[in-house]
DNA sequence: GGTGATGCTTGAGTCAATCAAGCATTTCTG
DNA sequence: CAGAAATGCTTGATTGACTCAAGCATCACC
């Protein structure tokens, strides 16, 4: 099931058009990790390791408890697509990487997640501007 | 954690504001769910209960199986927030209704979930007309 | 040099989700 | 009309995500 799977009882045509661009969104993220063998959360941290990374630091990123990365990051060990290293610095710490078959993997998950660009190719370069402008003034974040 | 958490390599200025709006949807929803005591996905059915709906029906709608909905009202049933009614044209269907207690909470939940009136708060209404026409093109489906 | 914070893991438990079976009912078809 | 196929839902088994509570090792500080 996307997440959140639809309008919620929207009032005027933005709000709509904002929960369809999201479910759309969600939809097509689980559609391609699914096609690569993974769960929408080892796309997300398989994606995240593209420099080394702490467990922590992960946790902290997507909002969640570090034993879950914990649990997410050994899946993705078992089928070697990341390693877990020594940081040099701190012995308590991990360091992780992508192994090469962790990049092409995630190389070949983004090339099937589109939806970005097939989005951004819907549109005129001052409407992709244009948009990206609406976006962030919506979220209270201007660029 | 919220899904898909975060930009997935973007390469453009306007793919990254789509990233970022759509994670920060996901995470304001899961957020007003929790505050209220329910899943991502329990939010999700109790709010397409709106009018009577079929266990199929629901299923179809967000992509999986019945068996998972069976099991997501069922909880839903528990806490008495929905009832399942028998349907009487198809003694195999069911027809879910929300208890006055359910209303209560969708609306609760609704009113938490501010994330769209928020957003669409930021903007003027032509912005918004131009956001929701931008999103719509953005997604291949005209108005 | 001990005390407390920090980074990670383990174990137990809940929920979401899928698949395979199965039951009851409806619908189609010969 | 009767038998076969399709449909709507549930159950049971399994996997993964997620949380919390504990615990271990290491670091940081006083």
């Amino acid at each position: 099931m996307a997440v959140p799977s639809g309008p919620v009882s929207p009032s005027t045509e933005a709000e709509r058009a904002m929960f369809d661009f999201v479910d759309a969104y969600d939809r097509a993220y689980e559609v391609a990790a699914d096609r690569h063998g993974m769960t929408v959360a080892q796309a997300c941290v398989l994606g995240r390791i593209a420099r080394p990374r702490g467990m922590r630091e992960l946790a902290d990123e997507l909002g969640c408890d570090a034993s879950n990365i914990t649990q997410i990051v050994s899946r993705l060990e078992a089928r070697e697509l990341v390693e877990r290293h020594a940081d040099p610095h701190d012995r308590r710490s991990r360091r992780l990487t992508r192994t090469a078959a962790g990049d092409e993997l995630n190389a070949a998950f983004e090339k099937t997640f589109e939806f970005a660009r097939a989005a951004t190719s819907n549109l005129t370069l001052d409407e992709q501007a244009q948009l990206a402008e609406l976006l962030r003034k919506a979220l209270g974040r201007p660029a």
